[in-house]
DNA sequence: TTGACAGATAGTTCATACAATAATGCCCTG
DNA sequence: CAGGGCATTATTGTATGAACTATCTGTCAA
């Protein structure tokens, strides 16, 4: 009784407020909630036909996510996309990423290498067919797949509280054809390094990868002039 | 209304949850909630003289720290500490520290400098005196400081959520004065690099500074066989 | 004596009711 | 007509109750 792993989770039944955490989640991501909106508790409710103590509970996780902000008696309202939010990200991000590169280079199998390199292959024919969207769905997959090999849960889970606020960015600012193609050079090599494991020079892709995706966000947002999702 | 930052919340008025996520993190942290034991939640309302709701919330938010763990229909449990989870945790947490290394090193104020290093003195008097716990309550300051001279709200925030994890090992696990001596060596070199502001250096050493407190922990971990807590 | 099933029990999950706080609109006054 | 204060309303925060799930215990049969 002494041997319950802290990992037993995964093939658990969800109960209701986690369920709800991952759908309210994605519709954060998403856009259909966009940021700085408020999030009255009855709306929800009725939207999600749930009482009001399950979501409450899913909102005060998102809320430690980042992705909400909770001001009390208040409500709660998605979180903003500000430059500043961004700059406070990405960082963050590039040396997780940049840690998992590390850790994947020591711990990837060469079948897992294999199946990286069939998405980034995947990856690229949308990329020529100019779909942008499998073209982004197919990254994600790429870079969860190195979180993956890294063999670190924790860091996994660090990631991809980031990585919410990171793709949301994603759908409010426009990518250039001109970024588009710097990222899929950045991709060449990351699996240049990645198939020689290479776990420095992998590091330092990634963190590049994201400083750059950084600046194009940047530029978008203060094209935009500002506070963005109001 | 368009400008509600992101992080206005510094100065409300906590609401009871909030307190009680505090509260339960600081028992949990200090061993009073020691790892593994279930946590019922009418123990803990009579504890803490609250209903349900606002406890089940905080436990929510503990959980998705990795502080406890929620088997549904089960209850609560606090998060063991084992071999593996520090394994997990402490990379993370040295990517953190080196990253708050760099841009402390970049924005950190001459008077910033100054305050940790009079905490660094303080903290040798400390080490001299043998006062352990006086030690590292000054050592978790400095390293606070640093994270808040680096800017990144959002790399304090989850900073702090591992450090609360780290820290709890730290009351499990002795300290030899070996590993103690060559602690306090690293934070002479921390110092160097900080006054130096040179953010190469002084991201190396925190990280050479977490890994080697991994061992420490692993060494004392795994003389007491395994899972500590139970 | 051991194993399994059934009932009882304890504890969690979700729903709802009540209380308190903030937002809104109206009226009154200057 | 404008501004401030008060009452109303809506929404959040907390408490409690109902239903469900897992666990434990005791009994019966092999």
């Amino acid at each position: 009784m002494n041997y319950l792993s802290n990992t037993t989770k995964d093939l658990r039944r969800k109960s209701l407020h986690e369920e709800l955490t991952q759908t309210l989640r994605d519709l954060i991501i998403h856009g259909s909630l966009p940021p700085g909106v408020k999030v009255p508790e009855k709306d929800l409710c009725d939207a999600c036909s749930v009482s009001r103590t399950p979501l409450r509970e899913a909102l005060k996780v998102l809320a430690s996510e980042g992705l909400v902000v909770l001001e009390p008696n208040r409500g709660a309202r998605v979180s903003l996309i500000t430059p500043q939010d961004m700059d406070e990200v990405f960082p963050v991000m590039g040396a997780l990423e940049a840690l998992a590169g590390e850790l994947a280079c020591r711990n990837v199998t060469d079948d897992e290498i294999r199946e990286i390199q069939a998405l980034h292959d995947e990856m690229l024919g949308h990329y020529r067919g100019g779909d942008l969207e499998s073209y982004f769905s197919v990254n994600q997959r790429i870079h969860e797949a190195v979180l993956d090999a890294a063999r670190n849960p924790t860091l996994t889970t660090h990631h991809r509280a980031l990585s919410a606020r990171v793709q949301r960015a994603r759908y409010v600012a426009n990518t250039t054809p001109a970024r588009w193609a710097q990222a899929v050079q950045e991709h060449e090599d990351i699996m240049t390094h990645l198939r020689a494991r290479d776990g420095d020079k992998l590091a330092q892709v990634l963190r590049l990868h994201l400083e750059n995706k950084l600046t194009a966000i940047k530029q978008f947002l203060g094209r935009r002039g500002g506070v963005t999702g109001g």
